[in-house]
DNA sequence: TAAATGTCCT
């Protein structure tokens, strides 16, 4: 692999145009001799890019008041659109309530104004309670508002209540969806992992007549690459172009990132190219991608080296840019590096976030530093950043690992003290801590707690309590759990059916081993090289040599290999000039088993004579 | 005639 070619790449990127706006931005005058065409002037300005400061928002509100005869809905609504761009979407929704008081006309898209800042705020069911306001007041929904109720149904994870809506408006026609509704509906679809069925509705919007544009493509094409299938990606971008829809720079930025998360560096060089052909030029979310690319791969030289093109190009990097190229330090264990990007963001001016902090920590822990890691949890907030779930988890984590579990403990309680909900990784975390430090009884506990919260519901952290009991020889409990799953609506997977067929032999129960392997292999379960080794090592522990071999030949069968843990038993017992053969799984077993028969014949034919 | 909806980066 070529560590300069991506540079070179990146020297070939597109120009870019530069980052300052020619136009000057049009001074704001707040005053009482405002009069209404400058208002307007000032109000289609802000509607665009939004106020400054929200003082300067709130006072031309009072100005509106004073001339409201002069105005009309557009302008108020302007205001409002405003407030959104700004993204102080309570402001929004309480200057809409405030409009309502007031009289002041509002008409669809005012509402549709309010029920998109309802959305940013979590507050869907007011956001529904708008939509009676508007069909109570004679307003008549349209296809924007339906949209816009959509995308808050999909990103507050409700996707079955969106599908329902969607369909029970072209049931009762309420509405024709465009290209936008249907973007919606698509990108809903990928991001819940259901790309298929958004590559399905793609075919069916082009049946009822809706032309999909590079929005549409780029959502699936998006999906497509983090699910590693880039080659499928790729066809989707020769579809397109082929129907005259040309991919733009976020299509080709998510194929990049789709293509450099591959190590595919050759397509990615050439993907390069074809934007500067296509005159796509490259943009900050390009740049990062590819520092990313580079820090990845721990060549941080080349992500500094497109660092400086970034700036050379006046496409200013950002913060994420740094926290990336710090990430990379620290992936290389050079802190000191990392910590003087840091030093380099503050003058740049760029104030470092949480995930500064985070990367930094992360680093230290990995280099089992905790205490650098948690010096730099107590300046967070000196610097007014607020340490979050990932900023605890990950110093809980390296308490763990260096054997403070108390520390541990006790910074997980801190964490719930400031306010912190922890998440699914805290949990697994705090779990599994407990579990290899032998706090059975508070790991048992925390599980009922977490379940109770509902945050536990995935198989992942029932695994790591199933393997935590086996460890600790409570293997009744552990199948207790086990035998739940199902009506917990999970599906063991390999690593579950793993732990509890080596929990079972463990215990000396091989027999009800087997049957998990061949009812694991009935529900569809595959198993891996981890499951055969475990139980070849099972049937070694119950002195099973003959079933061992037959599952040795099992396992070469479906093309695993033996590793060093299910024949290390094996080649223990062996000689120490046959420990180095090739293959030592068969050769090994094939000699244990012929040294026991001859074992047994020797010890038959003594009792003969 | 002006205002509202959809795609990418730690």
């Amino acid at each position: 692999m070529s560590a300069i070619f991506l540079r070179r790449g990146a020297q070939r990127l597109a120009c870019t145009f530069p980052l300052f706006s020619t136009k000057p931005k049009a001074p704001f005058v707040p005053s009482p001799s405002t009069t209404h065409p400058e208002l307007k002037q000032l109000l289609y300005q802000k509607s665009k890019v939004g106020f400054d400061k929200l003082d300067d928002a709130l006072l031309v509100f009072d100005q509106m008041l004073l001339l409201k005869s002069k105005l009309s809905v557009v302008h108020f609504t302007q205001l409002l659109t405003a407030l959104v761009r700004m993204e102080e979407y309570s402001v929004a929704v309480s200057m809409f309530r405030e409009f309502r008081v007031l009289s002041i006309p509002v008409n669809i898209v005012t509402f549709t104004t309010a029920i998109h800042s309802c959305c940013h705020l979590n507050t869907l069911d007011y956001a529904f309670s708008l939509l009676a306001g508007i069909i109570k007041s004679g307003h008549v929904p349209n296809v924007v508002t339906y949209t816009t109720l959509i995308k808050g149904l999909l990103s507050q994870d409700r996707p079955l209540e969106a599908e329902h809506l969607f369909k029970k408006l072209i049931r009762f026609r309420e509405i024709l969806p465009n290209v936008v509704m249907y973007n919606t509906i698509i990108d809903g679809l990928c991001k819940t992992s259901n790309t298929s069925t958004a590559l399905k509705l793609l075919r069916k919007m082009e049946k009822l007549g809706c032309r999909p544009d590079a929005i549409t493509y780029t959502s699936i094409i998006d999906s497509l690459c983090k699910e590693r299938r880039v080659d499928n990606a790729l066809d989707l971008v020769s579809e397109m172009t082929n129907k005259g829809i040309s991919p733009n720079v976020i299509t080709y930025n998510s194929l990049l990132q789709g293509l450099c998360s591959s190590g595919r560096w050759e397509d990615t060089e050439r993907l390069l190219t074809e934007m500067g052909v296509r005159k796509i030029s490259s943009d900050l979310h390009t740049y990062n991608i590819l520092v990313d690319a580079h820090c990845k791969e721990g060549r941080t030289k080349d992500a500094q080296d497109v660092i400086e093109i970034m700036i050379e190009k006046s496409v200013p990097p950002d913060v994420i840019t740094y926290n990336t190229l710090m990430d990379g330090y620290c992936l290389t264990g050079k802190m000191d590096r990392a910590l003087e990007v840091l030093n380099t963001i503050r003058s740049n001016e760029i104030w470092p976030n949480c995930y500064s902090y985070n990367i930094l920590i992360n680093g230290y822990c990995k280099r089992q530093e905790v205490d650098n890691a948690i010096n730099l949890l107590r300046q967070m907030p000196v610097e007014g950043i607020k340490a979050d779930v990932q900023t605890y988890s990950t110093i809980i984590h390296g308490l763990f690992q260096m054997g403070r579990h108390n520390e541990a403990r006790n910074l997980f309680h801190e964490m719930l003290k400031q306010g912190n909900k922890p998440d699914i990784v805290t949990c697994r975390i705090l779990l599994d801590g407990l579990c290899k430090n032998r706090y059975m009884d508070e790991a048992i506990s925390f599980f009922r707690i977490m379940e109770c919260k509902g945050i536990v519901h995935d198989v992942q952290i029932h695994n790591i309590l199933i393997d935590g009991l086996c460890k600790n020889r409570k293997l009744d409990e552990a199948r207790n759990i086990f035998d739940k799953l199902a009506s917990r609506g999970l599906q063991p997977d390999v690593k579950t059916y793993t732990t509890m067929i080596r929990g079972l032999c463990q215990e000396g129960l091989f027999e009800e081993a087997k049957i998990l392997l061949s009812e694991m292999e009935t529900s569809g379960c595959l198993p891996d090289d981890v499951t055969y080794n475990t139980i070849i090592r099972g049937s070694l522990l119950n002195k099973r040599y003959e079933e061992a071999v037959v599952l040795i030949e099992n396992m070469r069968a479906h093309n695993f290999k033996a590793d060093a843990s299910s024949t290390s038993m094996v080649v223990d017992l062996l000689p120490k000039e046959e420990q180095e053969e090739q293959d030592p799984a068969v050769l090994a077993f094939c000699k244990w088993f012929f040294q026991q028969v001859y074992h047994l014949l020797t010890s038959l034919s003594y009792l003969l004579y």
